[in-house]
DNA sequence: ATGCAATGTCAACACCCGTACACAAAATAA
DNA sequence: TTATTTTGTGTACGGGTGTTGACATTGCAT
């Protein structure tokens, strides 16, 4: 049988490949930007020489779409985990925000990345961000269907609704991620207050919805 | 008397700097960023020598910081003019929908540069920008508490609020900066959604405030 | 063990960068 | 006018950049 294309070898490979996506990922902090990053500088980083980049990535865009990848690869799993465990309903917003931001956290160099790179990243990455963010929100619109309270509500309304929230979780995370390291007050602060605007459009909607049906 | 320090001279002084700023936004437009952006690359694209730069600006950074103060002025500018035209209260919304999206494209290299350079710009340059969002979303409360039907919200629920209103703005700017050029279509359907999302923030706010008050 | 593909190294190239310095032109002040 | 300040020019430097091509090393399949 043939080694199924998938199943090739990658004894090294795997090993350089993530030292220059890691690389680059600490890099972005220091530096301001993905696209300030010069492909030498990541080499250098990840301790190999430059021209051993191309071995692994034709240019720097494309380690960029690795990232972006990677990094919306993660976001979605936790979204699976969260939508397994069953929801207590009664306190589900505040242990869902305790969660994500406790997640943000952990996984903050890729969160860094994306929200720098969503708007002045090159054309390519910015549409991959874009892209992965539309899907993000449609997947969410379809898990706000499944509230009974909004069974109502018209798909493309709930589509609406799915980008209010996904805006006030894309604030949210910036905000916390422009933190100065460890201001735990602050950053309570920041939550709560995101929960006050999650409560305010959830009134809203379901204002909306009587509204309508 | 003496020339007050103030009224002293600026014979082509004014016309290179701005020759300056505007190949810069010029710039940011074609390149990613405004930190890509070299200073001999402005300096070509001003017409002007590398070293005559240094004559305006110290570095870069500060072209950066001009630029975003100018952005901001020319937007409180327009704040301005809307607060002082009278509101026919019904229609308000759509109105003001309608305005701050024509004056978004007309003024839509100043705010493609704020988006940009808002999360991925210089230390400097970013938290400028946080500054003037954060004084801009304070100036939104105090005029939110002007309307009846809010008097009796908290400071820090009408803070909230004000953030949740500008989340909303500052996510239909951006997306209708991204719009491939003249697609009215499209930009017609984001601007309804914005408007809807607007709605709702409001139908929340009303029953928070019901629900407090 | 041998051969081959994958991976990494080295040296070199032409180019763009920020900035310093000395000097020329222009505008203002007296 | 003349003197002075401001603004713009030309040259040069050391250093970082992306990319090429030829070569060494490694690991796997046979």
């Amino acid at each position: 049988m043939e080694p199924s294309t998938e199943t090739r070898r990658d004894p090294r490979r795997g090993r350089t490949r993530r030292a220059l996506m890691d690389a680059a990922l600490e890099l972005v902090e220091k530096k301001d930007n993905f696209t300030a990053l010069s492909l030498r500088l990541v080499a250098r980083k990840a301790g190999v020489v430059p021209t051993a980049f191309y071995r692994h990535f034709p240019d720097m865009d494309s380690l960029g779409l690795a990232l972006v990848d990677e990094s919306f690869r993660t976001l979605r799993q936790l979204m699976r985990e969260v939508r397994s465990t069953s929801v207590p309903v009664k306190q589900v917003m505040r242990q869902s925000m305790e969660t994500y931001v406790a997640y943000v956290r952990a996984n903050a160099r890729h969160f860094q990345f994306v929200a720098k790179e969503r708007f002045s990243g090159s054309p390519a990455i910015r549409t991959a961000i874009r892209q992965e963010i539309r899907l993000f929100t449609s997947e969410l619109a379809t898990d706000l269907s499944r509230f009974p309270m909004l069974n109502q509500v018209s798909a493309e309304d709930l589509q609406m609704m799915a980008g209010l929230v996904v805006n006030n979780m894309t604030s949210l995370t910036e905000q916390i991620l422009d933190l100065p390291a460890g201001d735990a007050e602050e950053e309570q602060f920041l939550i709560r207050t995101a929960e006050k605007q999650l409560r305010v459009i959830i009134l809203g909607a379901l204002a909306w919805k009587s509204r309508v049906g």
